[in-house]
RNA sequence: GUGCCCGUAGCUCAAUGGAUAGAGCAUCAGCCUUCUAAGCUGAGGGUUACUGGUUCGAGUCCAGUCGGGCAUACCA
């Protein structure tokens, strides 16, 4: 509808000789009363201008030209809106478009030739997915999807890293458990890994390979074994909830050195130092983020000569740049708030356009049972298991309650309400208005015969009660949802409006028979069922749910 | 202390700087001989934490205050 609106009020101001730039409103009234769309543009100009916006308002309506039978009328209210009524005939033949485009509704090429990456969830393999880690997965997944619809190439990423200290004590965590299985009894030091978990994984050693490691001094193979038991599980619970990733990515590739080659991390400390960003002091390689109004400088490499996880990170992002992408999308949670901003700035530093990077922050997740709200640790094993969680309340809520608040809001995941098969549960809502458009579509069928093969969409033209047009509306809307929801990074967004369409398609249902209407008004109802059914399903697809056909 | 996020109905949360701040749950009152009542209609419920500022217009932006979360590592 921006589309139809702009280019009129574009050529109305140009034929008025006003030039402007301002970012026009074009959006749904609250109230239907100010009509089907309104726009601010006399605010914008008559500010510039000096004028009065009511007035000059008056004076634009007066140049806007619309095709035939689009527009129905045009009024000026309150201090200077532009109120439009559109024609029922207009708004059915734009659902008629719905219908056309089919799975294609709501896709466009904004992104066409881009190459976007995805980097989500990102987990090291120190033990199984807690909730708290699919929120982040999740919101990553539904962003892609998102770019996907735009026509970008998008590659998911995950990018781990199985070498650093938290391995190590994975690895002696498990090498601990082992033994004790073997019948040595020694005190487990609180500071590894508590969880069930790590017993399993001794056990699977112990079986295979029985006393024998006892007295092995190297982890690597309690390491390995456990990583890639932990990382097979990590995988499936993804899979799960339709998270797969095209990519891996092993940190400890950048620390590859071949022969002489300086490995990629020695090169972003020679980079900056080129640049004058690093110093040494304290047997330590630091950045001199103070030299930009930082408060301390950070380390990159520490006394130990192993890298702190800021210099491997800074050398990622640079195999982004490298790898030709066009938008970077970082997912984390607010736990990781302090690294990004140091990235940022050496990318800039070295030369980087980081405007192409955007991160989106989602804050914790809580769960609570019986009111009662439950913190979480991988360390100590107390952790809520995303496993658990999908076995609890199925793929479809898993995913929708951890999109269905915004990421900056802290997100109460209330597994009782999650666990209730009821009406209490908003996946349900949406869900049943997909069947129940399916139910109506299999009666159709079977009692008169109707069969959607694209013909006789016309019939839509035939509508006009406020029901009817209502729900036509708010289907026209989609797309610009989709640009809504990429530009703030928020699937959130869908779900709302996902709700709506769902809300506006019951009213109807109530109040509009289809099935027992006349001929050719049910058909036209039909249609626009169809067309429900459509940004439905294209909307579910995007938030990676089901669409049931029968409850 | 400093940085980021949050503070909106009893509860969980919406609301591109736009018109009378909206949903769901909960409470109360209605709608099934009729296409799925897992639905719909209606009622009550608000000083948008507080104080200033910016402007035609502020829940939204700015400053400050108060509360909550996260981070302030030579962990990642």
């Amino acid at each position: 509808m921006q589309d139809f609106f702009l280019p009129v009020i574009k050529n109305a101001l140009i034929s008025l000789g006003i030039t402007s730039d301002k970012p026009v409103l074009i959006e749904r009234p609250s109230d239907k009363k100010f009509g089907d769309y309104s726009t601010n543009i006399a605010f914008l100009i008559a500010r510039e201008s000096r004028r009065n916006p009511k007035e000059f308002a008056e004076e634009l309506i007066a140049h806007l030209s619309f095709p035939q039978d689009t527009i129905k009328s045009i009024t000026v209210a309150g201090p200077g809106f532009i109120n439009f009524f559109l024609t029922s005939t207009f708004i059915m033949q734009s659902v008629e478009q719905i219908l056309l485009e089919g799975n294609g509704y709501g896709r466009s090429c904004r992104g066409k030739g881009k190459k976007a990456i995805v980097e989500y969830v990102s987990a090291n393999p120190t033990g199984p997915l807690t909730i708290g880690r699919g929120r982040g997965g999740v919101l990553g997944d539904c962003i892609a999807n998102l770019l996907e619809t735009q026509s970008y190439t998008v590659t998911r990423e995950y990018y781990f890293n199985d070498a650093g200290r938290q391995m190590q004590i994975l690895g002696e965590s498990v090498r601990f458990r082992y033994r004790e299985l073997c019948g040595v009894t020694e005190a487990f030091p609180d500071t590894h890994y508590q969880g069930s978990y790590i017993r399993e994984i001794a056990e699977t050693i112990f079986q295979e390979h029985g006393p024998a490691l006892l007295d092995v001094s190297d982890l690597q193979l309690f390491k390995n074994r456990a990583e890639s038991i932990i990382f097979k599980s990590v995988k499936n619970t993804l899979d799960r909830i339709g998270i797969r990733h095209d990519s891996f990515f092993n940190e400890h590739t950048l620390y590859h050195r071949e022969g002489s080659e300086r490995s990629a991390n020695d090169q972003v400390i020679d980079l900056l130092r080129a640049k004058e960003f690093i110093g040494e002091y304290e047997g330590a390689t630091w950045f001199l983020t103070s030299r930009i109004g930082q408060e301390k400088d950070k380390v990159l490499i520490k006394s130990s000569g192993e890298p702190s996880y800021r210099l491997p990170d800074i050398a990622y992002h640079i195999t982004k740049f490298k790898r030709g992408y066009d938008l970077m999308v970082n997912v984390f949670g607010a736990d990781h708030i302090d690294e990004y901003p140091d990235v940022l700035e050496a990318l800039k530093i070295l030369g980087y356009d980081v405007s192409r990077i955007q991160v989106a922050i989602n804050q914790f997740v809580t769960t609570t049972v019986d009111g009662q709200s439950v913190k979480m640790s991988t360390r100590k094993g107390n952790a809520d298991l995303l496993d658990d969680l999908i076995d609890d309340v199925g793929p479809d809520a898993t995913r929708l309650f951890f999109i269905m608040r915004s990421k900056d809001s802290h997100l109460n995941f209330d597994i009782d309400l999650a666990k209730k098969q009821s009406k209490d549960n908003p996946v349900f809502y949406l869900h049943y208005a997909h069947a129940r458009i399916c139910s109506l579509l299999r009666l159709a069928a079977s009692e008169t015969g109707f069969y959607p093969d694209g013909s006789g969409h016309h019939l839509l033209q035939l509508l006009d009660s406020e029901p009817e047009l209502r729900l036509g509306l708010l289907l026209l809307e989609y797309p610009q949802m989709i640009s809504a929801s990429i530009r703030l990074l928020e699937p959130q967004k869908m779900v709302d409006y996902l709700h709506s369409v769902a809300e506006l398609y019951h009213k109807f249902y109530q109040e509009c028979p289809i099935l027992k209407a006349e001929r050719d008004i049910s058909r036209a109802r039909l249609f626009l069922s169809l067309a429900t059914k459509q940004v439905l399903c294209n909307g579910f697809r995007i938030l990676g749910i089901t669409a049931p056909e029968s409850m």
